[in-house]
DNA sequence: GGTAGACCTGGACGC
DNA sequence: GCGTCCAGGTCTACC
């Protein structure tokens, strides 16, 4: 099955797939020579396929090795659209960014989509696996949690799907632990899973939760294991860039680039971006900085 | 509301 | 090979 799709301009995949370092966690894959991006996804109907994403002229096409009924055609076509953000349109940021040097590149590279999961349920753990670890404790955590509870894909049993929140709930919390090294942050994706196993916690509703950011931003950091810094990074996913994520990275960042290297909190990093209003986290995310670190 | 300490893990480092 | 230290956000208890 084939499929193509059209993106609101500018769009390139590979920015997309750039755009942070979710195209390195599972199930996502993709091919340094084609640039093509892969996923492995378990779909409504329990079936689990492969999707191959390569850009086209106008969007990109998508291949599934399957053959797929009317409604898993739609779910591929609809998770697809979310994952790259095609619909998303940044004209508003972009007019504000020609007049930023250093944000002067994001319009004629179209940046501005950050890939995103299938589900914001996926979107919510891994972020959580960003916390208070290194990245590659991060790749290491998602791995387990897919490799010990994800669907296998048929044509390749090696490679499997992200654990539904089912699959991850009918664990407990030593298993967890054993299986994945998750350390402290097992019981908050046990928690997660069971909630919304149990249908106390809609996290899909919030993709399109036609809320304030503030509200939305208080029903994330009602998540155990998500913070300021998890929450904000959400928001971003979910499309409102109104707070910056405030990790080590941005903390080390800012210093350099605004106070000489003297230390700084929270206040001095919201403050540094708070000129970019509602494209605060966005403007933050793609900030061409100067200092690279000591690394 | 602000702050200190605990939570876990893997990697770096010294011996 | 072993022990120690460190980095990385969030939670909880306490003030």
């Amino acid at each position: 099955m084939r499929l193509t799709l059209s993106a609101c301009p500018p769009f390139s995949l590979s920015a997309v797939v750039r755009s942070h370092g979710w195209a390195d966690l599972l199930p996502f894959g993709r091919d340094a020579g084609t640039g093509e991006l892969t996923r492995v996804e378990r779909l409504a109907s329990g079936r689990v396929v492969e999707m191959f994403v390569q850009e086209e002229a106008s969007g990109v096409s998508v291949e599934v090795h399957d053959r797929l009924s009317g409604a898993e055609h739609e779910e591929v076509a609809h998770k697809v659209e979310w994952m790259l953000g095609l619909s998303q349109d940044f004209s508003a940021f972009y007019a504000l960014a020609r007049e930023e040097s250093r944000l002067a590149y994001v319009e004629e590279g179209a940046r501005g989509r950050i890939l995103r999961s299938s589900t914001l349920f996926e979107d919510v753990v891994k972020t959580i696996l960003t916390t208070n670890t290194r990245w590659t404790g991060t790749i290491r955590m998602v791995k387990a949690l897919v490799s010990q509870f994800g669907t296998s894909l048929p044509a390749d049993p090696t490679r499997r799907a992200f654990p539904t929140p089912d699959q991850l709930a009918a664990t407990d919390e030593r298993t967890l632990r054993s299986a994945t090294r998750l350390g402290y942050r097992a019981p908050y994706m046990l928690e997660l899973a069971r909630s919304v196993t149990a249908s106390t916690l809609d996290l899909e509703a919030l993709k399109t939760a036609g809320i304030p950011t503030t509200q939305l931003r208080k029903r994330l950091l009602a998540l155990k294991g998500v913070g300021d810094y998890a929450a904000a990074n959400l928001l971003i996913l979910l499309g409102r860039y109104d707070f910056v994520p405030v990790d080590s990275w941005a903390i080390k960042m800012v210093s350099h680039e605004w106070h000489s290297g003297e230390p700084v909190g929270r206040a001095e990093i919201e403050a540094a971006f708070e000129r970019w209003g509602e494209w605060k986290g966005l403007a933050y995310w793609f900030w061409d900085w100067s200092y690279e670190g000591e690394e």
